[in-house]
DNA sequence: ACACGCCGC
DNA sequence: ACGTAGCGGCGTGTA
């Protein structure tokens, strides 16, 4: 039989020289630096290649009691401890050989070294050591080799006896010797004062060891006889604290100590880290064993037995909570997750009317709660008759906030660290999320806004807006006749029936048959977008008919018949999505109530069907809160004093840019600045302005470089912003909600020009979204502190909805317009205007 | 599943 | 030289 080969990594070593040979940042997809994780995981995979281990054991150094400070106060003493940077990327890794399932071996107080010793000692086979430290060679033996790091990442020296003879002249129990003569300046060994390098070797040559040494140290003559002397009880205490124990009590399990799995959870964790080129070398698994903890399930078929576990949740810190409809599923820890199947049937015990009594004064109890969507699984208890309360952790909005990365459901979610049960899961993500929440300084956003809105969210959507839905009809029977004339009418000019709807049909009937000029391509030939028809209005009769049947179809599918099968007993219940965007904006469906529409008066009809429950709507909307945001951050005084003396803004640039007085602006010149001024929240581009405001590129850019030039501090602003997300690899908002944008790495013009772009917005855009989430939360404190019945029904980004009863439309005004304004502390005011009318026509 | 077009902020 | 304004949802057609 071969004999077994045993590899063992030195884990602070290559962590730490991996560190530092790798002086880039390289950020995951949560934003955390990972380069010295990823500099190990290389070195890891090709010592693997080289030697194809049988066994493999990654040891840390671990805090604690340490028999060297007993020997010597002062060992390790000129450490500074590992930078922050560094000390961060240890539970990173760990995550990563965890993923791998890559015995990890530590205790208490026992360096790295000592348990490297042990192991090698006690091991039956050939052992290869990886580490930067040369203190290591003392462990070289004909069946131990150690691989020392040099220079680069990936490249070691191996060093058997025979090389550690050839080129350091010693033997390996010679390496102590060295060590208790000479010292060590890295671990603050002390050594012999005034012996150097050069003499510890002479010595050992001549003498071989210490004891030797000093026994007959009268051979050396003067200064050196004087110093070894001198030196001699230090030496012995060097000695000890160089040499590695080989018999220290740590655990390991030889048996499971096998090389890493590559399966679905490390593949998952690899990509989170975001090492793209270890993803694409290795060869994943995806039937390797995906769960990295054995998760329990019970089954719990008696009454007895869910009283039981009811009590373990009750009695515990916390306790993890899932329910899909069908399973409601508990944990108390991670390793055991209880399943209760409610039963239909009457015969069973445990019906869902006994489950649900049974299990509702421990939902409703104070004992904290962590589970997955707590907006969603409110509406789902709902419907069995079941609240929840006290819920500290969910899963979904912590990650949504430490991580830029969309699960779709908690079994994704799960499995990306390493969880194939969801309740066990839940109840180990509640904790390591609320660590990352720590670590990236997020706990307030999470705690004191992102989880009570959650609530909010959920109120304002069981309240639900009330349809008008006679009207609906009537409307939606108007547009069909209106459609279907102007449908005979485009028919009649083209000569042929055709789907007007269908942009690959209108493209043959337009730039075809007809022989318009076409416009910009896309895709799948030629655009028929509202834009190239615009400007073939005058061209062909045809065109003013497309637009009007668009509009109209627009108006009919989406919001009259689109909205008509959403509407539940005269109320429609929008879903807020809270952990969709980029930003940290909220976004709706089911329907959007967010997209009614506003801008054309066919349109704004629609907004007559959506009328008050309790009589009136009040409705609050943030003037120019972007472009105030900006005059806050870049703290542009010229853009101040306009917000601060409450001036047209618009007015105000037009007049800088064109150098005139205002009083001279004339309204194009207005509409040109606020297209400037939109362009700037958005990460201006010059095609974008011409696009926008039908000029040509050259003068868009005339009019951007101007607008720098007349706003330097604004340019000096926006420069800052992408300068400080290329350097950390995200950009924060006011909150400190980040956004990661990889994409201004990219080699690509476009994706870099891109993350530019979206650097300069997410601070606007970002924290106007947090503003507003901050003030949604202070109106309904004041509106419930204040006992009024009134309930926030609608977000739109920058404004509310207020269904109010009529009595308290004064008071709910006066509420959300001193809380929305003074939401934040900010350099630049903020106002909020209000409205009030019977349908969101009027409000 | 994707592209297009279009509604909102 | 490149393709280009930020963030969404939804209906429709097409593959």
């Amino acid at each position: 039989m071969t004999r077994q080969k045993l590899l063992l990594i030195d884990g602070n070593s290559i962590l730490n020289r991996a560190y530092f040979a790798l002086q880039r940042t390289m950020t995951d997809s949560m934003g955390r630096n990972v380069n010295a994780v990823y500099g190990f995981t290389n070195i890891l995979l090709k010592v693997l290649a080289d030697l194809s281990p049988d066994k493999l054991i990654v040891a840390f150094d671990e805090r604690g009691h340490n028999f060297r400070k007993d020997i010597y106060p002062d060992y390790k003493a000129n450490r500074h401890g590992m930078p922050d940077d560094l000390a961060a990327q240890m539970p990173i890794l760990h995550e990563l050989l965890g993923a791998m399932r890559v015995q990890i071996v530590e205790a208490p107080g026992v360096e790295a070294d000592d348990i490297i010793g042990t192991v090698s000692r006690a091991f039956d086979g050939d052992c290869y050591i990886v580490s930067g430290d040369r203190d290591m060679l003392q462990l070289v033996s004909d069946k131990t080799t150690v691989l020392l790091t040099i220079k680069g990442v990936t490249e070691v020296e191996a060093v058997d006896p025979d090389a550690l003879k050839e080129r350091y002249q010693m033997t390996p129990a010679q390496v102590i010797e060295f060590k208790a003569l000479r010292g060590d300046t890295s671990d603050n060994i002390p050594g012999v004062k005034g012996v150097g390098e050069k003499t510890a070797l002479a010595l050992l040559a001549k003498y071989g060891d210490i004891d030797t040494l000093f026994a007959r140290v009268d051979e050396e003559k003067g200064a050196l006889h004087d110093k070894l002397v001198e030196g001699r009880d230090m030496a012995y205490v060097s000695k000890q604290l160089a040499t590695i124990v080989t018999n220290v009590d740590v655990d390991y399990d030889l048996a499971a100590a096998n090389p890493p799995v590559y399966g679905a959870e490390a593949k998952s964790v690899l990509e989170q880290l975001q090492f793209r080129s270890v993803v694409a070398r290795l060869n994943f698994d995806d039937s390797a064993p995906v769960s990295a903890v054995t998760v329990e399930t019970v089954d719990v078929k008696t009454l007895a037995q869910l009283k039981e576990v009811s009590a373990i949740c009750q009695n515990a810190a916390y306790f993890a909570f899932h329910f899909d409809g069908k399973v409601v599923y508990l944990s108390a820890d991670d390793k055991v997750q209880y399943a209760v199947a409610a039963s239909d049937s009457f015969l069973d015990e445990l019906t869902q009317d006994v489950v649900w009594q049974t299990l509702q004064p421990l939902l409703q109890s104070d004992v904290a709660k962590a589970v997955y969507d707590v907006k969603s699984l409110r509406h789902l208890l709902a419907e069995h008759g079941a609240e929840l309360r006290s819920v500290r952790y969910d899963v979904c909005l912590m990650q949504y906030l430490v991580e830029y990365r969309a699960y779709k459901d908690i079994a994704s979610l799960a499995a990306a660290y390493g969880y194939e049960a969801s309740g066990a899961a839940i109840f180990a993500l509640a904790d390591k999320l609320d660590r990352q929440l720590k670590q990236l300084g997020l706990e307030k956003l999470y705690y004191e806004v992102e989880l009570p809105l959650s609530d909010l969210l959920y109120r304002m959507e069981t309240e639900g807006v009330k349809v008008d839905a006679e009207l609906l009809d009537k409307m939606s029977a108007e547009l069909h006749a209106q459609l279907d004339s102007v449908a005979a009418e485009i028919y009649d000019l083209a000569g042929e029936t055709f789907n007007v709807n269908s942009p690959m049909q209108l493209q043959r009937i337009l730039f075809d048959k007809l022989g318009l000029p076409h416009g910009k391509k896309n895709q799948r030939g030629y655009s028929t977008g509202n834009d190239v028809l615009e400007k073939l209005i005058d061209r062909h009769p045809i065109v003013e008919k497309i637009l009007s049947y668009r509009q109209t179809s627009k108006l009919l599918g989406t919001y009259l018949d689109g909205l008509k099968p959403l509407i539940k007993h005269g109320l429609v219940h929008t879903t807020f999505n809270q952990t969709l965007t980029s930003t940290g904006r909220l976004s709706s469906s089911d329907p959007n109530l967010q997209n009614i529409p506003v801008r054309t008066d066919v349109g704004k009809e629609i907004r007559r069907l959506f009328v008050s429950k309790h009589g009136v709507f009040v409705g609050a909307d943030y003037s120019q809160i972007e472009l105030r945001l900006l005059a806050a951050f870049s703290k542009d005084e010229n853009l101040l004093d306009c917000f601060r003396k409450g001036e047209d803004i618009h007015l105000r640039v037009a007049s800088e840019l064109l150098g005139i007085p205002p009083e001279m602006v004339n309204h194009d010149m207005r509409r040109m600045a606020k297209a400037v001024n939109f362009g700037i929240i958005y990460g201006i581009s010059d095609f974008g302005l011409s696009q926008n405001v039908h000029l040509s590129v050259r003068k868009a850019h005339e009019y951007i470089d101007l607008y720098f030039q007349r706003f330097p501090t604004i340019k000096a602003y926006l420069d800052g912003c992408v300068e400080q997300a290329k350097k950390d690899g995200y950009i924060t908002t006011l909150t400190g909600r980040r956004r990661q944008i990889p994409e201004l790495k990219s080699g690509n013009y476009n994706l870099r020009a891109f993350g530019e772009r979206a650097a300069m917005n997410m601070p606007l855009q970002g924290s106007a979204a947090d503003i507003m989430k901050i003030a949604m939360l202070k109106v309904d404190e004041a509106m419930r502190k204040q006992k009024l019945k009134s309930k926030i029904v609608l977000q739109i980004h920058d404004e509310l909805i207020v269904d109010c009863y009529p009595e308290e439309a004064e008071a709910v005004k006066r509420i959300v317009k001193e809380q929305m304004e003074n939401a934040v502390e900010l350099a630049c005011p903020l106002t909020v205007e209000t409205e009030e009318g019977a349908t969101l026509y009027e409000a």
